[in-house]
DNA sequence: TCAATCACG
DNA sequence: ACGTACGTGATTGAG
């Protein structure tokens, strides 16, 4: 886009539908304070754009006036932009800091009572021509094709931020047929709902372009009325004042009042000091970087400020293994190395470990059995380490054979996530980006690439580690949470990622045999009821057979429907159990191929040659801060059904020891009791109560032995569905009680637990104000949609809110406890090892000798964890197989 | 790539 | 009037 000549350039933004863009585009954006900044965030992006490609010598930003009448158009049509709803509070908010950063860049706002921001864009634009001055204009819609001349271009904001393009007339002639200079007169015949312009009644788009391909001009459709035919004609005599009307409400008025005033608009008054704090206070991290790139004079002192060139370069020393050993042998033993990956690759013959440390080396090294001790011993003197996912690389310390494994000083990739855990700043090209605005890519780096870019991978975790030091320097909560949980569980989980579990491999092939049978039978079953064969695990295909009219036609009264069709999932189906034998059949179909897909085939070709199972924990995934187990999921192995459980039966232990289970009873209910301080409740765990006996007694009014198991379970469902904020109907649907019944059954419960209920109300209350909840150890949760408008997204908000600090409290002193118990193998039986953690227990392999001891041990570790006022009870069973606990 | 479904706590 | 319990991951079919 370069000018040409001497002629000057003036960029007129249409404020509003730019910041609009940016409000809906990135709804949940905010600063750590709750401060919502999506439309900023969305005007600042197109601003950097405007500069970059566009760069105007001159800037203005058009308004229109927030709840003004624009009078002019109303006196002649009140009911024109009627019906709009108002703006939500989030938008309001942001409009001040937009004005700060109007201020920074230096760009006046013009904003005016009786004009829209279209027609001081128009005004603007014209007085610009008469200075040979051309004008460009950013807006989202078509209206300002109007004034389009020699001078003046449009640009329209395209999908993205900062995608903004010429428009073009050709795209627009080709696709309606007519010049852009009829666009007017378009919409005049065919009105415009967005905006209440009325049009023609009974014209719409098809009609209306039919008739200006013919008659060129609305004064050309009227002034040929004889020849069009009279169904149209006559419903444009009859709308001939409105089409007039709206031609005039849909102009552009180019006369508004006021000036361009080439001082006031030059776009070369930058304030870079102040831009680059409030971008700063923004946490537009790597947009502050961009402007920093962009603009030559606003090289400052932020933190974040080391773009590419100005990283700065560091010895990149390449050592092979001839040369390893005596390089190694390093004197920085004290501080902590800046790692980003050990990691283990094949090249050739041999896997080689690539080795970058601080700013020193990065090494290449084959690793032939024979090396490995060599090169952990070198490795011996690292007393601590920084990088990012220090997970991954101890695993490969251990397994070149490292005795002592560093301490994890900092991870950067946890430490993001621990101040922010809104899910968009994971990999490490993203933190480099957002945190630093470095713009190169860390994905899928070649070893060679690796090493040749040492000095600017170590220098961007450097610099992502200091920053995030400074943030948690702010949230003290947080940086004790990592200190004290988050750092220690990382080597437990390597550990247990690498130990692995054992599959009975040969077990599972028989199992697997036996369900393909019963696959096939059920198969045979289901088509003899249909008549057809079909694909039942095809829900589209399933549908259709089951409600399909040349079909079974069950009855559909009752059922969900999705997208396509009616839904076929469990809960529905269940309402149909009884009115036709085939529903238990495909119930049963269902539950055998999931269990065939999910495990029994999937499992064992996941084994490594010792026949055991490595997943991979996540702990950045949860919004709770829970583990995740991936790669295979270790944490959904069946147990509900009989035909399930025979899936733990191939969780083995090796030969000569055995597994120890260790579960926290009633976690959740317990920490929900902590939490809202409910004497009463923690004071009927303590006691060693049948909590949901006890709760059902309550809320009937009966004694112990009087509780049948109806009133039982329903306490108990309550219980646990409390926790998650449930409904009298979900009560009603988990229960079988009419919902009157349950409604009752709520009230009465909320009687009897009134703290429970009233620190529900708080969460949900400090949340709206604040804009996230905590753990009792400091873990965080953001809950942008907390305030939104709509009612059914701030309700799952609450929901969420009221769950976050239980299930996250619940999480803090599993990882706790976790590290607690691996302390206590390593040091006293070093052949006992966790392998698996589910939430809310543990599972350890452990010698058959040591069994009774360890089991002991463990239960006494976890049950101590942390001292609260409600007992942690644990539960601890053995077994050679994980089935049979 | 997404939606539907279902396995777990 | 509307929808209805929190948090996950894997598999499948279909666009």
């Amino acid at each position: 886009m370069d000018k040409t000549g001497d002629q000057k350039r003036l960029v007129v933004i249409d404020g509003k539908s730019v910041f609009y863009r940016g409000f809906y585009a990135m709804p949940n954006l905010r600063t750590y304070d709750g401060i919502p900044t999506g439309g900023v965030y969305g005007f600042a992006t197109m601003a950097l754009e405007v500069i970059r490609r566009l760069k105007p010598d001159y800037v203005a930003v058009a308004w229109d006036k927030p709840k003004t009448n624009i009078r002019k158009r109303l006196k002649i049509y009140p009911e024109y932009k009627a019906g709009r709803k108002p703006a939500p509070p989030e938008f309001y908010a942001q409009i001040p800091i937009l004005h700060e950063l109007l201020d920074a860049l230096g760009w006046p706002l013009y904003e005016l009572d009786d004009y829209e921001a279209d027609d001081i864009m128009g005004s603007l634009a014209v007085q610009a021509k008469d200075k040979n001055i051309e004008t460009i204009l950013i807006t989202s819609d078509l209206d300002m094709l109007q004034v389009v001349n020699s001078h003046v271009k449009v640009y329209a904001l395209k999908t993205g931020l900062s995608n903004i393009e010429l428009y073009s007339s050709q795209s627009f002639e080709s696709k309606y047929g007519i010049k852009v200079n009829q666009f007017l007169d378009l919409k005049s015949l065919k009105g415009d709902s967005s905006d209440n312009i009325p049009g023609v009644p009974g014209i719409g788009e098809k009609t209306a372009i039919e008739l200006l391909k013919q008659f060129k001009s609305l004064d050309g459709v009227y002034s040929n009325l004889d020849l069009i035919r009279p169904s149209i004609k006559d419903k444009l005599i009859a709308g001939k004042d409105l089409a007039y009307l709206s031609k005039k409400l849909a102009s552009i008025w180019t006369d508004a009042p006021i000036k361009l005033n080439l001082k006031d608009v030059n776009g070369s008054k930058i304030k870079p000091e102040i831009l680059e704090n409030l971008l700063n206070r923004l946490q537009f991290r790597s947009l502050t970087a961009k402007f920093i790139e962009l603009i030559p004079n606003f090289k400052l002192s932020y933190s974040g400020s080391n773009n590419y060139q100005e990283l700065p370069k560091i010895k990149n020393n390449i050592i092979d293994s001839d040369h390893l050993l005596r390089s190694l042998t390093i004197n920085n033993t004290d501080k902590a190395w800046y790692t980003y990956s050990f990691s283990l690759e094949k090249h050739g013959e041999n896997p080689q470990v690539l080795i970058l440390s601080d700013g020193l080396i990065a090494y290449t090294f084959d690793i032939p059995k024979l090396n490995k001790l060599e090169l952990a011993i070198a490795l011996t003197g690292i007393k601590s380490i920084i990088g990012y996912d220090l997970k991954s690389e101890l695993k490969i310390l251990m397994e070149i054979g490292l005795s002592k494994l560093p301490e994890v000083k900092h991870d950067i990739m946890i430490g993001a996530f621990l101040i922010n855990s809104l899910p968009q700043e994971q990999s490490l090209t993203q933190l480099a980006d957002i945190q630093l605005g470095y713009g190169y890519s860390f994905e899928d780096l070649k070893s060679q690439e690796i090493i040749d870019k040492t000095s600017e991978i170590i220098t961007v975790i450097k610099k992502i580690y200091e920053q995030q030091l400074k943030d948690l320097d702010k949230l003290p909560n947080i940086k004790k949470l990592a200190k004290n949980i988050e750092w220690p569980v990382i080597p437990v989980l390597a550990s247990m990622e690498k130990t692995g579990i054992k599959l009975d491999v040969k077990y599972l092939e028989k199992f697997s045999m036996k369900i393909e049978k019963s696959i096939k039978d059920l198969e045979k079953q289901i088509f003899d009821y249909t008549g057809q064969e079909f694909n039942i695990s095809s829900p589209s295909q399933l549908s259709e057979v089951l409600f399909g009219a040349n079909n079974l036609k069950l009855p559909v009264n009752n059922i969900k429907r999705t997208k396509s069709s009616y839904s076929t999932a469990a809960s529905e189906l269940d309402k149909l159990r009884g009115i036709h034998p085939i529903i238990d059949l495909i119930s049963q179909y269902r539950e055998v191929t999931k269990l065939k897909n999910t495990y029994v085939d999937s499992l064992p070709r996941q084994v490594d040659q010792n026949s055991r199972l490595h997943t991979t924990f996540s702990l950045t995934t949860t919004q709770t801060g829970r583990l995740s187990s991936l790669d295979p999921n270790l944490q959904n192995i069946p147990i509900r059904t009989d035909l399930g459980r025979n899936i733990r039966t191939a969780f083995i232990a090796e030969e000569g020891k055995t597994l120890i289970s260790a579960d926290y009873s009633q976690f959740e209910l317990r920490i929900a009791a902590v939490l809202a301080n409910d004497k009463e409740l923690i004071d009927m765990f303590n006691r060693g109560a049948d909590i949901h006996t006890l709760t059902a007694a309550q809320v009937y009014g009966r004694n112990n032995e009087d509780v049948t198991k109806q009133m039982r379970r329903a306490a108990k469902v309550i219980n646990f569905g409390i926790i998650y904020g449930m409904s009298p109907h979900g009560l009603s649907i988990a229960t079988g009680m009419s919902r009157l019944q349950a409604q009752d059954f709520i009230d009465k419960y909320k009687q009897l637990r009134k703290p429970l209920f009233e620190y529900m109300d708080e969460i949900i209350k400090t949340t709206k104000k604040t804009g996230y909840v905590e753990t009792l150890f400091g873990r965080r949760r953001m809950f942008p949609e907390i305030n939104s408008s709509n009612y059914l997204v701030r309700q799952a908000a609450e929901r969420a809110a009221i769950n976050m600090p239980i299930q996250g409290t619940e999480a803090d002193l599993m990882k706790m406890s976790m590290v607690k118990c691996n302390d206590y193998l390593v040091k006293q039986h070093n052949n006992c090892r966790l392998l698996l953690q589910i939430h809310d227990s543990i599972l350890v392999e452990c010698p058959d000798s040591t069994v009774e001891l360890v089991s002991k041990n463990l239960k006494n570790i976890m049950e101590n964890v942390y001292q609260l006022p409600v007992k942690l009870p644990v539960e601890v069973s053995v077994g050679k197989n994980w089935g049979n606990l």
